[in-house]
DNA sequence: TTGAAAGCGATACCAC
DNA sequence: GTGGTATCGCTTTCAA
């Protein structure tokens, strides 16, 4: 490769230009104490002047740093992802990571393809709900050596963040029930999500506690569409009330419960999960039980940090709120 | 470092493990064909026992070229950038490039310091809707020397994609004038943002063309709450027709205009910009100019690789649709 | 305090 | 067809 003048400046033009060895250049930007005020200032003129900045790449290689984690999520369509890369960007970047990002489309394959092309070069990974089966996860995990926190599922050995959903359920069949709700449908997401089967845990255990029928319909795929293709098996059982996997499934049934004028919440209340932007603004107004998602990505950065720092961090458990709105009525006569 | 059983293999492992130089083990898993198959399948063996994944950071330090693609843009918890950057990484995937995403928070001082930290990192840029000056932009360009393509926002010399907003308010404004509106808001976005400009321009030749009035209210922040701000503004304005910079603005007109009960479309008519999913479900439903976000992102990629190698691509504009939907209805007499 | 040199993991070139 | 070696940009001993 020759280097032209339009190459970007590289240590040695630095040093060049500042007259010192790449060492000096090296210590005066990293560690300006080691230096004399003189060479400092020089090196950083020249660093300035050139529009130096250092490979993060080249640096990675040598310190076994890159100062990047991978993130790895279904679907970024979904906005409940979204609100947790975000959270994971602006903490990352409080402590100079930059983030990679990959959409694996829900195929558990490209979940775990991906992580083994991205492993070298990121310092550890998020996987958001992750789609591979716990002994897949563990393979790759054996295999690459680069350090997993897992959001939104539990999968052992990994360090994890999820969302208090039994509480959640407790929260949203407790309002339900006082609303004098009997019979609740739970339309259920994909099979392959530990959220799905976590919630429907919680939300077997807050029925029965309850003393309350639970009528099981799905699995769905977790979109608007998913929902409407099964809101009306729904309508057509005895449930007086539903809880969707999440608020996109919500807002399929409550699409084609207009569709179809059957009234939410006159004839039917609809619950959902996640609290999406999208919830507080269809109408009727969507009541969700609400996820913690900055919690959750935050979270995540900083167990993953621990876990880089040789710390060893605990799982951590956010707290979910159930946030009443309008699609939530008293059971009809 | 100490190289432990625990550290991911190296080029070197496999090396030493097939019995062959590590150019063979180069060439066997790069230009198989260059190659003896029994040396390629022992080659094949060792890489496989190992579970050898080659370092791309540190194959990107020779070859020049990383294999990653930066996307930069201003907030990821505007829907409209997710469906983008969907489409960027389902395209970039194809050609086995991977994704750093970063999220500036609106701020163009970090959009310019993200680009500059990243740059070296990947083969080149693609910035969505970025919030910097245009002669910022072409100072980083000038001093990193890594291409860049721009999406929503011409800036020369760089290779862009646009929507057609000019034919999107067209469609607009026609609609509205066909059902005898005369008097339009616009609420006007970031100040910094060029769709906004584009789009005001746009409208403004269309309102013109059919003779109608236009009211400027904003620049608002384009978000939920920012509608919000401006609505009671736009209601006590001669206009019986409002169009929003984009989507979430307009969500938030609709929303702040149902709590105070004034009638859309009865009393004024809404319009949007973006088509998110958002606007399709909302009551009433929004109507809106569709953009094609998967088409931007695509093509996005397309221009960037063109980029890469040495074609040099031209702007892109992508079209628009109006959706009409239930909000917007006849002029109220 | 500074510089020379080794080396991170991979590729490319040049002999053989 | 294969192996040795220089090299990418950077950090880090180790001497001076």
């Amino acid at each position: 490769m020759i280097r032209g003048s339009a190459m970007a400046a590289t240590i040695k033009d630095v040093a060049r230009l500042a007259g010192v060895s790449q060492s000096s250049v090296c210590r005066a930007l990293a560690k300006p104490e080691q230096v004399r005020p003189e060479t400092r200032e020089r090196v950083e003129r020249a660093a300035r002047d050139l529009g130096y900045y250092p490979n993060r790449a080249a640096r990675g290689l040598i310190t076994g740093r890159t100062a990047n984690i991978g993130v790895v999520l279904p679907d970024l369509a979904n906005p409940f992802f979204p609100s947790v890369v975000k959270a994971i960007q602006t903490q990352a970047r409080l402590f100079d990571y930059a983030v990679f990002l990959s959409d694996t489309d829900e195929d558990p394959a490209v979940e775990t393809s991906l992580i083994r092309a991205l492993a070298k070069q990121v310092d550890g990974f998020l996987l958001c709900s992750p789609r591979a089966g716990d002994e897949e996860l563990r393979a790759c995990d054996r295999e690459l050596q680069t350090p997993i926190v897992v959001l939104n599922r539990r999968v052992s050995p990994f360090p994890s963040v999820t969302a208090d959903s039994a509480d959640g359920m407790r929260q949203a069949v407790g309002h339900l029930h006082a609303l004098g709700h009997r019979r609740i449908a739970y339309v259920a997401g994909p099979r392959t999500s530990w959220s799905n089967r976590d919630r429907l845990r919680g939300l077997r255990s807050a029925t029965s506690s309850y003393d309350m029928d639970l009528i099981e319909a799905g699995n769905v795929a977790p979109t608007v569409d998913g929902g409407a293709a099964v809101a009306d098996l729904v309508a057509a059982s005895p449930a007086t009330a539903v809880i969707a996997y999440n608020d996109l499934v919500a807002l399929g049934l409550l699409n084609r419960f207009r569709a179809r004028e059957i009234a939410v919440p006159g004839r039917i209340s609809v619950v959902g999960f996640d609290d999406i932007l999208l919830a507080g603004l269809v109408t009727p107004a969507l009541t969700t039980v609400a996820i913690a998602k900055e919690q959750i990505g935050r979270a995540g950065v900083e167990l993953l940090l621990d876990l880089l720092g040789g710390r060893s961090p605990v799982n951590k458990r956010t707290p979910t709120q159930l946030i009443v709105r309008a699609s939530t009525g008293p059971v009809p006569q």
